[in-house]
DNA sequence: CTGAAAGCGCTTACAG
DNA sequence: CTGAAAGCGCTTACAG
């Protein structure tokens, strides 16, 4: 191979066959050199290094998919790739998979559509299916049930009480116990509830927490918390959180703090309260959830609780190779990763303490 | 197949040759049935598909690869995961090649590791690539490069000047005129630039936009702009910001008018201000860009730029698929986005007009 | 509608 | 190190 030719348009080689003519070995040997084995002449080894650095050659994969060997892919099923937490677990985990030489295929599945998705990866034969995101509990653990059949692993990151699912979740009572006796020793006794209950499985497990709390310090959730959640309907986070804390503003009796069931909601309420004449932290305190950037960002910063992203991919990788290798489905496993509470200066001491 | 059996586990099939004997028809029968070809009874239809809802049968794609049928595959190489802009970008485009019946494969390729993800992606026979974000610009000229010598099909999305390279790109000049124009029509006639100088084609078009609104004034770029950037590391962006507007602050004449690079530099930009006792829009006007959530979260709101991120990625998509429909490269084509100007509360009339 | 056959690209024994 | 062969799962002519 003269510069010349070098230089020309590449001889559009599509098989081992054809590659080992250009090479000038044969069939099996090349192979070999693909494959790294040993007992091969440091010539030919070079001959094919220099000749896929000329082509840019490399053995088609799908071939060996027939063979039986693993796809090593692993499908993400994504709720949403709008979630700056959702985003950041997928990018971690994707390259944990990719260190371990996994391909990473990724889709979004809204409401109803996870069928699909998983159909979709079974077809590309992945290996195993990560859900990322809160899905509708019947959907998801039919899908769960699915995969548990065919025998595919999987693991579910943020949403726990799934039958049959091995899941990864933040310790949601933990987070809410810790917040919630944050608030106590600064000398609260009366919380506003912003979006926090509900009857999703997650709301429920955060209220345990609060209440949790409360009854250490011989409270009722019944008399000293509050919600005005029915009184708006949240279409963005931000503005909700604006309404809900304007609705508590113009209470008679108001409670001192509240807390938020994320960051957006929270920093609605500060602006909220803010523009109803009251001061954070000296009129109530104010507390978010995740620990985003804009945490930093607003006046006053705001208080709120880290999800520990990085525990949370680890322990999913770990859960997904492990089933992997296991070639057997195994018992589910439901693994619960500790909060990291961050006080900033939207929480304060009671007024009138 | 009685019900007993059906609650049982599946029998594991892998071949169209198992699963028409499963289903007690000819495999090429079958095969028929699984393409949707004509001329076959609808019983045998309704068998098969019977089988495959017991089953989860689904035929193996690789194996039709072999025999030269299109992946339809496309690879992302994302710079980051952690820019939001970037990050919706993926979404929308790959939910529109989904919707072609594309299959995504996305990873992030930080400084250097670009030639590693595209070659995994041509290793897994890609139809097309897709750069979203910021390159070093002879890194991803080199990979245009090879993708253009393997008659891949490609798109750049954000990154624009590039050699050889199918580009889609916010029109920034315009964008940094619209931004500029708003701002001399208040009244301003003196302008901080926050983190906009800089050697990148994309800062280089920002400031043609400057300077064009600014000529159309009358005014020049050397006496009406002024630039602290080399006062500060640029750590994060919010921090960068803050202390960019301190030091505007302290200068006994300052602009009355500030241009930020993107939203969370403005933001910073604003606290900074204010906390050096100057009022937003009052004593000083600050823009932004990307118009992201935050935008309408801070007091005041903040004038920023909106990426049209919907047109960009239209655009995307309409070039990626007529290049692989096309089946041979054409000539590069760059295609430029209209921005839209939102203004908000953080700027307006200059001081003492 | 059935059945037997070809062939995609690959690796791996097997025999030189 | 070479060469011929097998076989993975699939679809598509081809002949019934």
């Amino acid at each position: 191979m003269d510069h010349a030719e070098k230089s020309k348009s590449i001889p559009p080689i599509r098989s081992t066959t054809e590659f080992a003519r250009y090479v000038g070995l044969a069939r099996t040997t090349v192979s070999r050199v693909l494959n790294g084995q040993p007992g091969l002449k440091q010539k030919s080894i070079d001959r094919v290094m220099k000749a896929m650095e000329e082509t840019g050659f490399t053995a088609n994969p799908y071939a060996l998919y027939l063979k039986g060997k693993k796809t090593s892919t692993v499908g993400f099923c994504m709720e949403s790739l709008l979630t700056p937490t959702a985003v950041k677990k997928l990018a971690l985990l994707q390259r944990h998979l990719r260190d371990q030489n996994y391909t990473s295929l990724i889709e979004v599945a809204g409401p109803g559509k996870s069928l699909q998705v998983t159909k979709h990866f079974l077809a590309m034969r992945v290996e195993a299916i990560v859900f990322i995101g809160h899905f509708p509990v019947d959907e998801i653990e039919a899908r769960i049930a699915e995969l548990t059949r065919y025998q595919t692993p999987h693991v579910v990151i943020d949403q726990s009480g799934l039958k049959g699912a091995n899941t990864v979740t933040l310790d949601r009572a933990q987070a809410m116990h810790d917040v919630t006796s944050h608030l106590l020793s600064l000398g609260h006794r009366s919380f506003g509830l912003l979006a926090v209950e509900g009857k999703l499985r997650s709301s429920i497990d955060r209220m345990a927490g609060i209440k949790a709390a409360l009854q250490e310090k011989n409270l009722d959730a019944a008399t000293s918390t509050q919600s005005l959640d029915h009184l708006h309907v949240r279409e963005n986070d931000f503005d909700y959180g604006v309404a809900l804390a304007r609705s508590f503003a113009a209470l008679p009796k108001r409670p001192s703090a509240y807390i938020a069931l994320n960051d957006e909601i929270a920093i609605g309420a500060i602006q909220g309260f803010q523009s109803a004449g009251l001061k954070v932290p000296e009129d109530v305190s104010i507390t978010g959830f995740n620990n985003l950037d804009i945490c930093v960002m607003t006046s006053p910063t705001l208080t709120s609780v880290d999800q520990q992203i990085d525990a949370t991919i680890e322990a999913a990788a770990r859960s997904l190779l492990s089933q992997i290798h296991a070639g057997k489905i195994a018992k589910p496993e439901v693994k619960l990763i500790k909060p990291f509470f961050i006080p900033r200066k939207s929480t304060g001491r009671a007024p009138g303490i």
